[in-house]
DNA sequence: GCATCTTACGCGTGACGTAAGCATC
DNA sequence: GATGCTTACGTCACGCGTAAGATGC
């Protein structure tokens, strides 16, 4: 069961329709009918009940169907979230020593906030070869970490780092 | 992008390897490798950091990652609900004229509901064509109509409505 | 040299579309 | 005969596993 026989199996009962099915989904109806047979077949119940004039779903078909439903639009909505980089979101996790996040962190976050007001800011505070492991790990994003004779940023997910300003001295 | 792909990757993801992920899913690595592969070229986006000494999810891996593991939950519970038939639960849908309804439902469905104490009964009024109608469509599961000289029960799901007796006169 | 991931490649299964078969109206 | 679903079948592609390549420790 995968989600393309699903999606199949949802277009066919939305329509009431092998034929309807094909059509919409741009292939033939024998097609359709082996992926409704072959998820008969595996879950070992009947889906559909057969009519002269189309198909109804029976009692488990009517259990599937939600089940179906909810799996195509949460492939739909897992393609937009993760394809879609048109704007700036998320979670920026960023570690920093304690004495930083509180002298130096605010200042430097004021601008970030404001320009890119969808992302999240998440700091983590401790010490420096913690942090550092956790930017090379990925579970940070940066962090700030002290260095003679300057406080340096450490970052590890270019990309979404880039907007964020390095910090020299 | 189908949910054998991203139990793939989720696979990977919680293992923190393809190798580790391979022999898990009693696969090899080139396949892992493959089938990653194509999700990234799918999305668009790079999922994984390879390292190595294994892999680590980018941001954008991170934002798929409960996605998948949904999908892969929702495929398992699909299969569990609609295959599961050991128990009889569900809702009953039957049709009935008022008169019945009010006159012989209760008596009737007394016993039923204490057997099958699982099942959720629907009864729904209406004229006899009506009910015919919906029962032959599948949308009730069965009905009691007025015949002369009796009232007779019209069942469409065969196997649903055995445990549900006839009623003659 | 050992661990990791990646790439190349041959082979078999599976999915697609055409076409014929049934049944109903 | 028109419509709708099913079955049979040939072709092609995709996915699998083997094996060699690349890189880092």
């Amino acid at each position: 069961m995968n989600n393309h026989d699903l999606n199949i199996f949802a277009t066919a009962a939305r329509l009431g329709g092998i034929t309807k099915a094909a059509k919409s989904l741009s292939t033939v109806q024998s097609n359709v009918t082996t992926h409704i047979r072959l998820l008969e077949d595996e879950l070992g119940v009947q889906l559909f009940h057969r009519n002269h004039s189309g198909i109804n779903l029976t009692r488990k078909g009517h259990e599937l169907l939600p089940y179906a439903q909810q799996m195509v639009a949460l492939v739909h909505k897992a393609k937009e979230t993760v394809s879609n980089s048109k704007e700036v979101r998320g979670t920026l996790r960023i570690g920093s020593s304690q004495t930083t996040a509180a002298a130096r962190l605010p200042e430097l976050l004021k601008d970030y906030v404001v320009r890119f007001n969808k992302v999240d800011i998440a700091v983590e505070t401790g010490f420096t070869d913690e942090m550092t492991a956790r930017v090379l790990d990925y579970s940070l994003d940066g962090a700030f970490v002290t260095g003679q004779p300057s406080v340096t940023m450490t970052s590890g997910d270019h990309a979404f780092a880039r907007p964020f300003p390095f910090l020299a001295s």
